[in-house]
DNA sequence: AAATGATGACCAAAATACTAATAATAGAAG
DNA sequence: CTTCTATTATTAGTATTTTGGTCATCATTT
């Protein structure tokens, strides 16, 4: 799910904003200071930033810099062009003016998010491995794996969930667009497969079973 | 140099915008209406669009969707959030109300123009090959190759993304400008074409097919 | 007439699904 | 605690389906 940190300090808009965001399907974050927002983004990496200007400890326009990776749309009652030519040309996405139409605030999260995945890498990295999303290449240790359509889903399942179970059910489900009529039976195989693949590499057996459930990687 | 495009009817708004853009250092162009912006498009390749919604003979909302490759900010006088919701989910990569103020218009431009140029560029070179998204011309080596038009877009495609798949879908979808009723079927057969123009220059296949998903360029 | 694009047939290669045999595990009974 | 059984997991081998590449052909455009 696409996760928004909201950095506002005052609780009735944040309220609001979170409330808008979650009916609108996205999870979110709240930061009620600018070092509160810092030590959030060492721990979670939200896909989007809405930030307010006034805040407590660290203003909006110091936390600005600091943030790498993440479009941010700046909110703020200031209207004035100085400050929003400075925020723009600093690296935010957007600036939208208080008090905003809720409905354009939507839009501009939806252009940014957008935006950002054209651009942004799909790389997932984990135990050792690495996996592409955009280049469909996996690489454990240095060594580049060649993988099917289907163990390549298989495995972005398994290390989207490091150190999860991942159940058999919904490993089928979600590999269902690739690979629509892959029964239990065949999933065993692709799974076979696959640490035969992995292990080739490093000698490790990275995928667990977990008897009754699903898989699990380690 | 950066050239501008300012679809705009009015006249002392639009004189008003070039002279604030060639003191800036852009080079612009003027549209006074949806089907005179239409033909200069055919002939130029903007780096950046300003439209104005309200134009005779096809509207800005009309115009908008037609606009591929170049990003686009829309500027109206409309500040209703609906319009704004329309166009900047339309593809729009900005939405200004006028009146706007001068610095946080060229604020926007510049970030419009640093995001845009993130991704794509005239000449796009790699692999010792060079492509020129202006000319159409294409040389391996020194060598210059003629391809069709398909071709053209298909290896375009591919050097924008090297060394990454790029799924036969995506291909599609991309070319179908230029080619709009292209199957699955035919491109293989442009594909194959393409290689062995690509190979009679220097003996290289270039073109490496990924299972399942695509096609990638080594 | 020449160039380009689309299509169907064909074969080869790859991936996937299926089947059967074997090994491993949990839980129950003794 | 051991043994047994039913269930689940793994592996191997095979059959089927899908995909990729090429050729020949036809329609369309220039």
């Amino acid at each position: 799910m696409t996760k928004i940190l909201i950095i506002e300090d005052d609780t009735s808009i944040g309220n609001m904003l979170e409330k808008l965001l979650t009916s609108e399907g996205y999870e979110t974050s709240r930061a009620y200071s600018g070092t509160e927002a810092l030590l959030i983004l060492k721990y979670e990496k939200p896909a989007l930033i809405l930030l307010d200007l006034m805040l407590p400890g660290l203003s909006g326009e110091e936390l600005l810099p600091k943030i790498k990776d993440t479009p941010v749309i700046v909110m703020s009652a200031k209207g004035d062009s100085a400050t929003k030519v400075d925020m723009l040309l600093g690296g935010a996405y957007d600036y939208i003016t208080k008090p905003f139409d809720t409905d354009e605030l939507l839009a501009r999260i939806t252009v940014a998010l957008r935006k950002h995945s054209e651009t942004s890498s799909g790389i997932i990295a984990c135990k050792g491995m690495t996996l592409d999303t955009q280049t469909h290449e996996v690489t454990i240790g240095d060594e580049p794996i060649k993988l099917t359509r289907t163990e390549f889903a298989i495995l972005k399942l398994l290390m989207q969930n490091p150190d999860k179970v991942v159940a058999k059910l919904t490993i089928l489900d979600r590999i269902s667009e690739d690979t629509p009529d892959c029964t239990e039976s065949s999933l065993k195989q692709h799974i076979s497969n696959l640490r035969k693949k992995l292990k080739a590499a490093d000698g490790q057996d990275r995928i667990e079973a977990v008897w009754g459930i699903g898989f699990k990687l380690r």
